[in-house]
This record gives structure tokens, C-alpha cells and sequence, in this order.
DNA sequence: CTGCGCTTGTGACATCGTGCACAAGTCGGT
DNA sequence: ACCGACTTGTGCACGATGTCACAAGCGCAG
């Protein structure tokens, strides 16, 4: 099998996983891995494991296991890791602005070009070497800064009003951190990242 | 059918998801609202919100439809949001820091009752009222201060031992935000939120 | 009290995701 | 050159998740 069918968000998201523990066998000096040893160390599925390469085609050497660089770099290329995306971060409270710091150690794959915020005692003031817009610049600044990923962290009020700002801009993702449910736009992929209903999940299952 | 089965992750989460959308309509003022209307309104599914619900019994009445106050409360005590749960974060950092800000405003149903750092310019100093203690005082402060559920903010670095160490201190869940595999102990209920692999799956999308 | 329109709760069905087991394939030793 | 030990890639079966369609139930009008 190749790559004809949509990979579902949960392979995906396995991939990445993969290849993060791939960087850490890399850094421990490990060169060879069999997906059993893998599986075990990384408390993964081995069989999944294969089955999700699988989509992509054949990665490894049977009765050898993987080659760790060889499969971290076809990971790499095969996520997009390899080239360099733009981030705008939208709202720079405190969440924001920790993001934006988090993205600049970061920065091997992700480059943060853009930052806006309403707040007057921000706006125009840097976070590093980056200058904070007004959100009303957005449809301007997000075209020139060519940016295709957007970080929503302003709060849930003005999230809809935001990414519908951010859709007619051009952005062709957003990564939503309001606690809200956006009416989401069908040409822009839209993913949210709810800290609220995860620790409620977890609040569901204690004792008393 | 009441509530022997075990109750999967997805259909919590959905849970929270619903009453949130229904404070939002105690807001707007509305006091009954059909599934159908409501799953129209915030994109969802109507009969699978029917389902989520009859996990846990009966709440509508049929013909009408919810009463928005009535679904709103008792999905509250459901998911267990009526009692206080008390907080320990570790790592106060930019991150961590953050969400400390963030849960001291939205206090109604988290609070936060511990935190830890490692960082000598940070342990004794205070967030809010809220003394840092040194991470290494864990297996005690814990315990004293009733914490059930730790948010983990550290560097990815120091995760595993953090998580050891709260364990063993008597904590009943973790929150883990960084981004590396955690080895789970069985009787500590462990989520992550894992900011870099949500980013990871928009860029997979990208065009260029 | 009866009938009608509306909505819930639910069983049947379709789809999706995962675990299992094994044939196919590779390597190293003899 | 062949064998045996090992691992991948994969078909199959099972379980989980979501959709659909409808009977059961409720309220209101007459
Ligand atoms: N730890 C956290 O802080 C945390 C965790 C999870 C989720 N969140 C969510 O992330 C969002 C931001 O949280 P925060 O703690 O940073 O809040 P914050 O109040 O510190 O920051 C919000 C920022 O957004 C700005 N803003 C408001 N309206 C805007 C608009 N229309 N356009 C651009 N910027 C605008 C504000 O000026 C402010 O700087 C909230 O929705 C919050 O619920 C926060
Ligand atoms: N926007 C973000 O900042 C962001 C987003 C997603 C995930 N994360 C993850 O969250 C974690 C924290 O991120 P951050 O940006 O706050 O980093 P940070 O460096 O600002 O903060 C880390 C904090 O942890 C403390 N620390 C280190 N070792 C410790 C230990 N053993 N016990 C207790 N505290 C210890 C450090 O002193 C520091 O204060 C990282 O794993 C990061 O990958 C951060």
C-alpha cells in the first residue's frame, strides 16, 4: 500500500509519537530497533505500530527490525517536519505568550511570524524580536508574513469572531486552546486542544 | 440502562463539551431546547448526544425536548463538578505559571492547593497566595495539602521522575503536558495534552 | 378523552480502529 | 548453499464508535 487513502488523526498523531521516541533512541545511541523492542520500551503497540508504517509503505528490515535514522528521517519528511511552517499566535495573555516563548527554543520545524493581541499596552511592544499587531491587522499581516498555521489563545468570547478573521485571511489551520466550540470554516483545518475537559475527565473518575 | 459499564474517554469528553454548551444557552437566556436544535446549533450530533446521555439514564421528556437548567445540573454532579478538587502543579515555568493564573480565575470546580519547582529563584517565592515548594518536598506536601490531581509542567526532561514521585506521594491523576511517553502506573489515572503532536497533525495537512 | 405532532431513547446496522497470528522475507552461522 | 532464528507486513476477526430509523412516550388542542 502507498499513500491513496485519507490517514486517520490517530495514526497521525501515533506517527508523530514514533518519531519523537525515535529522537530519543537516537540520542541514547541506539542505531538498530525491532518494532517489539520499541513497543515494549515506549509502552506502544508493536502490531499498530507496523500497521500504521504499513500506510506508508514498507519502512523496515524483516528479520532485522528498523534502522533508527532511517526510519526518523523518512518520519520527518513523510510528516512535513522537514519544512519550516508559520505560525501566527493570536492572543498573547499568558498562555500566548508562554506558547510563543515555547515556540522560539523550539524552532526546528516551526517559526513563529506573526502575534496579535487587542490590548493596547501590548500591541506594539515585541516578544522577542517579533512585533505584536492589533487583531484588526490580521487580514493584512497574516498574507505578507505568509503564515498557514494560526494559534488561537485569545479567550472563548472573541474565539469565533478570531477565526473567522483568520479564515477570510487565508490561514489554512488553526489550533484552538478557548474553551469553546467553534463554528469551523469546511476549507480551514481546525483542531482544538481543551485543558478544561481533560482535567474534567480526570476530576470524573476520583473517588470521593 | 444505568451506570454499571465503564464509560469511554470519547463520550466523557463530550459530556463536558454539552455543558458547556448549555451554560452558554443558561446565558442566552434559553430554558428548553430539543437535541436536534442544539446539535444544530454547535455542530454536534443530535442522536449521539442522545446516546451519551443514556449512559447515564433518562433526561429529557419526550416531545419537549431538555430543560437547559435541569440537563445542566445534573450533568454536573455527573461528571462529578458539584464537589472541589484540589490541584497540585509541578513546574511552574511559563507553562505552568499559566495555568495557575488560568485555574485561580476559573476556580469553580479546581483549586489549586500546591505547587512545585525545582528552579531556587522560584521555590518560597508565591503565585498568588500560594507558595512554590522544592519538587523534592513532594512525598510530603501532597498528602497534607489533599492534592488528587497533579498537572505536570516540566520539562520533558524531568517528566518520568516527577510522575514517579507523585505517585508514590498518593495522587490519583495526572495531567501531563510534557510532551514525552510517560511509563503509566496502573493506579493513577494519566491523560496528556500534547501541544506538539496537534501541531504536527495540522502541518501533515499543509500544501506546501 | 382522543388524536396528532413532536421528541426522546434505543436496537439494528455501518464504519472505523486494534489485536492476533502467520506467511513472506532477511540475516548470520555452518 | 542451506538452515534456523528472527522480524516485518498483512489478512482476518473482534471490539469500539457513530449513524439511522423507529417505536414509545409526552403534551397540547379540540
Ligand atoms: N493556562 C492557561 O492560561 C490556559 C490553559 C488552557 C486554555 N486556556 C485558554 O486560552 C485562552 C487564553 O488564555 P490566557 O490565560 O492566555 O488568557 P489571558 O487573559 O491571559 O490572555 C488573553 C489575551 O487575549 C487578548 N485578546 C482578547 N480579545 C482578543 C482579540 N479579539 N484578538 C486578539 N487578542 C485578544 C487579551 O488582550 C489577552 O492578552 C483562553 O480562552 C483560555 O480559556 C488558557
Ligand atoms: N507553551 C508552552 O510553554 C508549552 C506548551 C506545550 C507544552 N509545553 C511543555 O510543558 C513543559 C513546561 O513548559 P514551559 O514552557 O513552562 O517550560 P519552562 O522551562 O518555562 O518551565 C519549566 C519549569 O519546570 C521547572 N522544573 C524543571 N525540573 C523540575 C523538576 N524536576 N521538578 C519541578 N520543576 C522542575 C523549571 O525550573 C521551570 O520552572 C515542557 O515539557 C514543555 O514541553 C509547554
Amino acid at each position: 500500500m502507498t499513500e491513496p487513502a485519507e490517514i486517520s488523526s490517530l495514526t497521525l498523531n501515533r506517527l508523530s509519537l514514533y518519531l519523537r521516541c525515535l529522537r530519543q533512541l537516537q540520542d541514547a545511541g541506539t542505531t538498530h530497533v525491532s518494532s517489539g523492542q520499541f513497543a515494549q520500551h515506549f509502552e506502544l503497540s508493536a502490531s499498530l505500530m507496523r500497521k500504521d508504517l504499513a500506510h506508508f509503505g514498507e519502512f523496515g528490515i524483516r528479520g532485522t527490525g528498523y534502522r533508527v535514522d532511517d526510519l526518523a528521517a523518512r518520519l520527518t519528511t513523510l510528516l512535513g517536519l522537514d519544512r519550516i511552517h508559520n505560525l501566527a499566535v493570536v492572543g498573547m495573555g499568558s498562555l500566548g505568550s508562554a506558547l510563543a516563548r515555547y515556540l522560539s527554543f523550539n524552532d526546528k520545524p516551526f517559526r513563529i511570524v506573526a502575534a496579535f493581541d487587542v490590548d493596547g499596552r501590548k500591541v506594539g511592544h515585541k516578544i522577542g524580536h517579533l512585533v505584536i499587531h492589533h487583531s484588526r491587522d490580521i487580514p493584512e499581516v497574516i498574507p505578507q508574513t505568509e503564515a498557514q498555521i494560526a494559534v488561537l489563545s485569545v479567550p472563548a468570547s472573541a474565539a469565533q469572531q478570531c477565526y473567522e478573521d483568520l479564515t477570510v485571511s487565508g490561514i489554512e489551520a488553526v489550533l484552538n486552546f478557548a474553551p469553546t466550540q467553534l463554528k469551523q470554516h469546511p476549507a480551514v483545518r481546525t483542531k482544538s486542544v481543551d485543558f478544561q475537559i481533560n482535567l474534567e475527565e480526570l476530576a470524573y473518575f476520583l473517588s470521593s
